[in-house]
RNA sequence: CGGGACGUGGCCCAGCCUGGUAGGGCGCCUGCUUCGGAUGCAGGAGGUCGCAGGUUCAAAUCCUGCCGUCCCGACCA
């Protein structure tokens, strides 16, 4: 842990807003205080170290620490799963998807029948030899996907065209023995979606993918506040065993890029490895043509990466636990009991408010805590900074008065803006729209952040100077479509090509020359460092 | 798996070089006191110093191996 000798450690967020905080003179502990105790390292000393030290003090996990590779994911951090779920889940079935669920278990075999697929993922496997006390006579793996053993059961369920498209999504966790982990982008058990879906046509399937990406990115922008890009895969980064791999990537604060998405287009291979066949409209028969999608907790990872700042962790108020925290106000035992009354009937007013987006099929009634802890305001101001809660309301005694409520956004809409003072009927009112123009806020600066970080680049020189160091942009470059290109970026810069850009995603396509072999391009790749 | 850093009560760390068997701050508990940006007072609980061997009269401290965490690579959601 990096330390910062002299002075406060004030976040620098926090001091960028006029909060009229006076200066203290420096102690030699002041690093290390408040109810949380951690301290989260500034951004710019180091960005790794600054990612850890949020997702411990807004408690979104831990590592699992008795099992390599693995995390914990604390209330706070699954509440977020949570809503991920709920609200991919809804887009799932709105697209005529429907739930399943597949064994966690793989006999060994299976994973053997795609040439391809053996090969990704062979390397990354936990495989269990032993149950019951005896050696198993094949052993299972502990599934790291599951086109294999749903192919399997697709080639029972599918005899017609009549039984196609079949559309299943199955939420679930992997297993994928990774030789590095990182919290929320990288463990070794993590949990997922994955959609399997079978269809009689090549096209219809093509079509799938580009709706399944189309899902994902919607969920990003909309829901997340993370922008992306929407491409596809070069062939040296597609799935293990698929025609064509699309996905989304969002830019990360460091300018790094994160996939955060994949929709693939699995053509027969898997309908040839598993024999699945069905009967066509004239009475041939043909193998189906698959697609898998995917998106996990990573997206975690992604959504701290894209908002958060130095105070902790910042979350939009659609996948937020808590939206509204609200801190009482008060001295001696009479203003604490009236003051708590009216923390407890604003809480009544503020939760029948439902949030929920006009077409949605659920209902987002608002979450508030009424803070009553014994600590001194000033402490449960940053605990929920650090735990990143939309709205912070302070409600004291001259607020009663006035019937007025003292209302603190986490992250403020415009320079110097901090407290303001509302009627309380104005606020309820007005909670709504408030929490929307913050999401809208949220998307809106990360916008402004991958844009201001994207560059087209030109000549090798510019690349460099671009990728050196541990520096990274969203660069857009003409690349000659060959993997040894590909592979000598790599080898020089660490940066990657992380998509071809669909249309409408990146410059508009013009031919150019390789930013490093001169030779043509059709069009400008996205090339970035990635996570 | 290679390179680097590290592993001491919940958190952050000191002690290790120059062995003699554990210390601080925060947090936690009890009581008091405060309460519009966090470090009030008193008392208290809590540690096989990552694990296993070895050296030694004696190991947190020295040696070896292993495990785990973090960072940087190779591999991936």
């Amino acid at each position: 842990m990096s330390t910062h000798s002299g002075g406060p450690c004030l976040p620098a967020a926090a001091s960028a807003s006029s909060r009229g905080m006076k200066p203290k003179a420096s102690s030699e502990h002041e690093e290390h205080i408040g109810k949380a105790g951690g301290k989260i390292t500034l951004r710019a000393d180091d960005y790794p170290q600054w990612y850890q030290d949020v997702i411990r003090e807004a408690e979104m996990a831990e590592p699992a620490k008795v099992v390599k590779g693995c995390m914990v994911i604390k209330p706070h951090g699954y509440a977020v799963w949570e809503k991920i779920q709920r609200e991919l889940d809804g887009r799932f079935k709105a697209t005529g998807h429907k739930n399943a669920y597949f064994p966690l278990l793989i006999p060994q075999s299976f994973i053997t029948k795609e040439a391809e697929h053996v090969e990704g993922f062979a390397p990354e496997l936990a495989v269990v030899t032993h149950a019951g006390g005896e050696a198993l006579d094949e052993p299972y793996v502990i599934r790291p996907t599951s086109e294999t053993v749903i192919g399997y059961f697709f080639s029972h369920w599918v005899d017609s065209y009549r039984d196609l498209p079949l559309l299943i999504n199955q939420w679930a966790n992997v297993m994928r023995w990774e030789k590095r982990t990182r919290m929320f982008l990288r463990t070794t058990e993590f949990l997922w979606q994955e959609g399997h879906t079978a269809h009689a046509s090549h096209e219809e399937a093509q079509e799938e993918v580009r709706r399944m990406l189309g899902v994902y990115g919607d969920f990003a922008e909309e829901v997340m506040a993370m922008p992306v890009i929407r491409g596809v895969k070069t062939d040296s980064e597609k799935f293990a065993g698929a025609l064509q791999s699309t996905c989304i990537e969002a830019m990360m604060q460091d300018g790094k890029a994160l996939q955060a998405g994949t929709s693939h287009d699995l053509g027969q291979n898997f309908g040839r490895a598993f024999n699945v066949m069905f009967q066509t409209q004239s009475g041939a028969r043909d193998y189906v043509w698959q697609t898998s999608w995917g998106v996990s907790t990573r997206l975690i990872g992604g959504l701290i990466m894209t908002h958060s700042d130095d105070a902790g962790l910042v979350l939009p108020p659609r996948l937020a636990p808590i939206h509204i925290v609200i801190v009482p106000i008060f001295r001696g035992d009479d203003e604490r009991s009236r003051v708590l009354a009216a923390c407890a009937k604003l809480r009544d007013q503020l939760v029948d408010i439902d949030i929920a987006p006009p077409r949605a099929r659920y209902r987002d009634f608002l979450e508030v805590v009424v803070d009553d802890r014994d600590m001194k305001p000033g402490a449960k101001f940053y605990d929920w900074e650090r735990k990143g809660v939309p709205v912070r309301v302070e409600l004291g005694p001259k607020d009663l008065e006035k019937d007025q409520v003292c209302v603190k956004m986490r992250v403020d809409s415009e320079a110097g803006k901090g407290k303001e003072f509302i009627p309380t009927a104005q606020f309820l009112a007005t909670v709504r729209e408030r929490l929307t123009k913050f999401q809208d806020a949220l998307l809106a600066a990360a916008r402004q952040r991958t844009l201001a970080r994207s560059v087209e680049l030109n000549t090798w020189d510019e690349f460099l100077r671009t990728f050196a160091g541990e520096q990274s942009s969203f660069a857009w470059c003409h690349w000659d479509g060959t993997r040894e290109t590909e592979a000598k970026i790599k080898e020089q810069t660490r940066a990657t090509i992380r998509c071809i850009p669909l249309p409408g995603q990146g410059p508009a396509p013009e031919p150019g020359a390789c930013i490093l072999t001169g030779k043509p391009s059709p069009q400008r790749v996205l090339i970035a460092k990635a996570y």
